[in-house]
DNA sequence: CGTAAAAAGGGGAAAATTCCCGGTTATAAT
DNA sequence: ATTATAACCGGGAATTTTCCCCTTTTTACG
């Protein structure tokens, strides 16, 4: 018995090293190898053979890990995914079970585990870490939170310019906006992530995954 | 000839997928595992064959890859360190170097690139790079404008409240100090930091590494 | 001890943020 | 067409942040 594996991971290094590792498994080979959501999609396209069970990681460049596994479980719901991610962090965690994926394990555990979960994964369908699964039920309630947010695209756009040092004067000009337009953007927004300054607000969207520390320009 | 290397890194897996990529390049071999720089120390003080070169992950637990690379560049000056990351941030490189590092790689670089890096190290003694040495000169400037920063231990602990819903007078009480003295702090850490607002303050702050964005309680 | 430097604080004003009253315009559904 | 709904915006007031004048207290050091 050999289980197809497929990985995809922004980091070239971790891609090759766990696609060695991975391979010296006894029953695991992998298949596919991708830098990203879109290059995964488009190799699973042109693949005759499909793997078995994916290895996502979650922050990728171009399509992360949540937009992948969304289309990859909707057009190829016989392959099993696993999310593979640094930080347990409950919003990501809920949305990547919400996305299809039926297990979510994080980069630290020993390559022994990944094993057993492989195998668990093909054989029963699922696998549940215990560094992960310890309150399963504060997760999904904390997705139902998540749920009735829903945070705009502009909303969104104009957090994004929160985070830096301009003043919401300065931001409006940019989006084109009236001042009180953007004051209208932060009340909700202060609202769905219940915070009271604009600090609170630029940290719990970061915390939340709503913009990431790196595409704020400080 | 057998290289003899050393990782450090804590996520297991990425520990020990590199382990067994670097085992196969055909002139190499990992002898050193560890998954923190205080770790690392203890394995180094107890090995009676020292590796030749150490792989160093920036961001560990317990100890990071900046206080490691000091103590071994003092204690073994013979060991060759590398510094691995995820980002290519200016301060981060800036700090490995000055710790000793003799080459700065990104995680996505290409296992062959690895691999010429370390035969490079090994001979020659350094390794630059591509991607990470565009514009030393401007990362020399930085370092010194670095230098003459020296943020406080005071200043520290109100940028770290800072970091929060919090209004300055609740930070003030929380301290107990006075607003006025709170007030102070900031403007010195606006100066010192180049910026204009308080999010900008703790934006730059969590940017440079004086505080870390999940000591902060939103 | 004396003195310089650093830290802490007082007070006030300008600017930005936060909050709340409303109205208009676009969009979509019935 | 009309009605609901949301997005956009005007204006003003309270609070917070930002900035700058200064004094007092503490610390450091020759």
């Amino acid at each position: 018995m050999t289980v197809k594996i497929g990985i995809a991971d922004d980091h070239q290094l971790f891609l090759k090293s766990l696609s060695v590792l991975v391979n010296s498994f006894p029953n695991c080979n992998v298949t596919v190898e991708s830098l990203n959501g879109k290059d995964l999609q488009h190799k699973l396209e042109l693949a005759k053979d499909r793997p078995d069970i994916l290895l996502l990681d979650v922050n990728m460049p171009v399509m992360n890990g949540i937009e992948a596994a969304k289309v990859i479980a909707d057009k190829y719901p016989e392959i099993k995914m696993v999310a593979l991610s640094m930080k347990d962090d409950d919003t990501t965690i809920i949305n990547m079970i919400k996305s299809g994926c039926c297990a979510y394990l994080l980069k630290d555990i020993h390559p022994e585990e990944l094993e057993k979960a492989l195998m668990e994964i093909y054989n029963r369908g699922y696998y549940n870490a215990d560094a992960v699964n310890v309150n399963y039920r504060r997760l999904i309630k904390k997705a139902h939170e998540q749920e009735a947010l829903s945070i705009t695209e502009k909303e969104k756009a104009f957090l994004k310019l929160a985070c830096s040092d301009l003043t919401y004067k300065q931001i409006a000009a940019k989006l084109n906006l009236a001042e009180r337009t953007i004051d209208g953007y932060r009340e909700s927004l202060f609202i769905k992530l219940n915070v009271q300054s604009r600090v609170g607000m630029v940290l719990e969207g970061i915390r939340r995954g709503i913009i990431s520390l790196d595409e704020c320009e400080v």
